[in-house]
DNA sequence: TTTTAGCACTCTCACTGTTAGAGTGCTAAC
DNA sequence: GTTAGCACTCTAACAGTGAGAGTGCTAAAA
């Protein structure tokens, strides 16, 4: 649906003061503010066509008008621009990230943290999904007289480790040998088909040497499946209390549904490819229903992989947040990409 | 301050019947629950009395008697028993706790899930503090090209790895080198001790060889610093939230603060080594001037350690509190110590 | 046909009363 | 020392009032 460029001009001006001072907004305010050579009356009847229209919502009779989901969803599609970042806060996002550019959780866990700083909500940051990753390599290191830790090194940069404990005393040589055996049977297999058969087949393959195996082998299952799980990094969670717009149930709602790792890890999961906004209803999670959602994913080597977003009212500054999402992902990408690259 | 018996038996009676309902307790309300062979107008009598002397406030005329904090207070030290848990809570306890019994840091976070989950409190669990452990065992793992993995196996059972990264190719031959050379320096070392200067003289050591060292003595030094450093645990922040006695802004004073590792950690480093409550404004935070903390120390080898703790309303089940965490503390006591005598 | 001025209308917000109910403190009698 | 009785106080909930803001509608102007 295509408004007239006065009504759209109109609902535009509507929409950035709404954002900006949370108030709703009155004909008489809107041609002060907006430059509009027109009298408050025809702006009146403009507004009433846009509210009929479902653009815009009155509280009460005498009060101004607030624009609706659909509002924002006209703007940000039709209207609103989100130029990229300036070279210098470019910069900055570079050198924040490289701070601790160690591995994709803690690149991750950086990202989530500056964005949630740069936009003043609460942001989280997924792992590349591992599902068609590999192992690269399985190596132990002994930590004590029975248990030993499990390190698998997946191709796509995520290394995972995993304690486990024998009943016989641990040697070296006896870790040389499951080093050798476990490498000649795991390296180069998918991290989604290292189930409970696989690992039975497995064991099978070694005969008697098997006996020595269970919790070896049930610890590279368990590494391989933390590596191939996505997992959520989140920051500035509180964030969400300090916000006019959103009043004590929704934030509740909202941060219990944060706070339960599935459930968002799903939901991250289901989202575009593309930079993309959810308004309100149009998340998938009931929780969300007065919030928006601005996301996107980052590339390594091309390939759309895990999710950066942030979570606020729906009154928040989207172009804001649409450019510093791009420009995190940008780094974000690059810096995993480079990982795995030399991991490789 | 001792109280006479029927004044205690009035001010435990208003106690209890204020933590179960969250009402003000009114005199005749109280004769009629307390089964008490007076008057309603003595009664009155006796809580003027108890107000007088700062154990209980009205909130307005004509309103029954709340708690203040000191009535709390004389309540728990004089009136309340926490009985240990029963053999069969105990029992649930443990075998809920021997679920991921891998590593300290997954003990305690799954105590602080439990001790949340059965108290519906927010919960917080210290890792113990490394000061005075040494370094057991230094490990290398190749993770790729130019990268690997140091592993910093404590003498507490803390396990903390670390990537790094060279300018040459690693082989099996250099970590090997690595792995003679550095723990010579390094085992039997204090973490405390392991800082910017140790480093330096330990490079001073190796002569010609600490070219190829600034990465692995990094990683080395930041893995050490980890293993040293206390983390905490948590769950159940949202919680709180639920909690009908803890308005907005309380509730967002205290998770902003839960949410601060740091200041968290240090608060939980001066609590006592007993359990004990802190009710409002005997908390050191001033976040917390509305919250109690119950808290807990478990023992490694009879020694004290890390802490765990509840945070939740004035008006919570201090008894039922206690008990839990002191079950708890005994079993991620004892599982931790088994942990750490196995490794040595 | 579109725009505008004017005006009656509606609704909120902040106050002000009013009333029922709960709980108290006090006093005088037990 | 304890109790019955009673006047008193305070809140919570509801209704009423007036100022202020913003609207929709109508009729005239462009």
């Amino acid at each position: 649906m295509e408004l007239a460029a006065r009504k759209q001009k109109i609902l535009s001006a509507i929409v950035e003061s709404f954002i900006r001072t949370g108030e709703p907004v009155g004909s008489k305010t809107l041609i002060s503010e907006a430059g509009l050579d027109v009298s408050s009356a025809t702006v009146r009847n403009e507004m009433a066509d846009l509210t009929n229209r479902g653009f815009l919502v009155q509280p009460h009779t005498s009060a101004g008008r607030v624009p609706t989901a659909q509002a924002y969803r006209y703007y940000i599609d039709n209207i609103m621009t989100a130029p990229p970042l300036s070279q210098s806060g470019r910069e900055y996002i570079e050198s924040a990230l490289y701070q601790n550019a160690d591995s994709p959780e803690s690149i991750l866990q950086g990202a989530a943290e500056l964005i949630s700083q740069l936009t003043d909500l609460a942001s989280v940051a997924s792992t590349p999904s591992g599902d068609d990753s590999r192992v690269h390599r399985i190596s132990f290191v002994q930590t004590g007289s029975h248990t030993a830790m499990a390190v698998v090194i997946a191709s796509n940069g995520i290394i995972k480790t995993k304690l486990f404990r024998c009943e016989f005393i641990i040697t070296p040589e006896i870790l040389e040998v499951f080093d050798k055996a476990l490498n000649e049977v795991f390296t180069g297999v998918r991290l989604s088909s290292i189930n409970q058969p696989f690992i039975q087949t497995a064991a099978a393959r070694f005969g008697e040497l098997s006996l020595f195996m269970p919790g070896v082998l049930t610890a590279i299952m368990e590494a391989s499946k933390a590596a191939r799980e996505i997992s959520v990094c989140h920051s500035g969670y509180t964030r969400l209390m300090f916000i006019p717009d959103i009043d004590f149930l929704t934030a509740r709602g909202v941060l219990e549904f944060l706070n339960n790792e599935h459930d968002l890890a799903a939901m991250l999961e289901n989202l575009p490819i593309d930079t993309s906004v959810s308004i309100g209803a149009e998340n998938s999670r009931r929780e969300l229903a007065l919030s928006s959602v601005v996301s996107t994913r980052y590339t390594i080597d091309s390939k759309p992989s895990g999710v950066l977003a942030v979570i606020g009212p729906l009154r928040m500054d989207y172009s804001r947040a649409i450019s510093i999402l791009e420009a995190v992902s940008e780094t974000v990408g690059a810096l995993i990409g480079e990982l795995t690259d030399i991991q490789q």
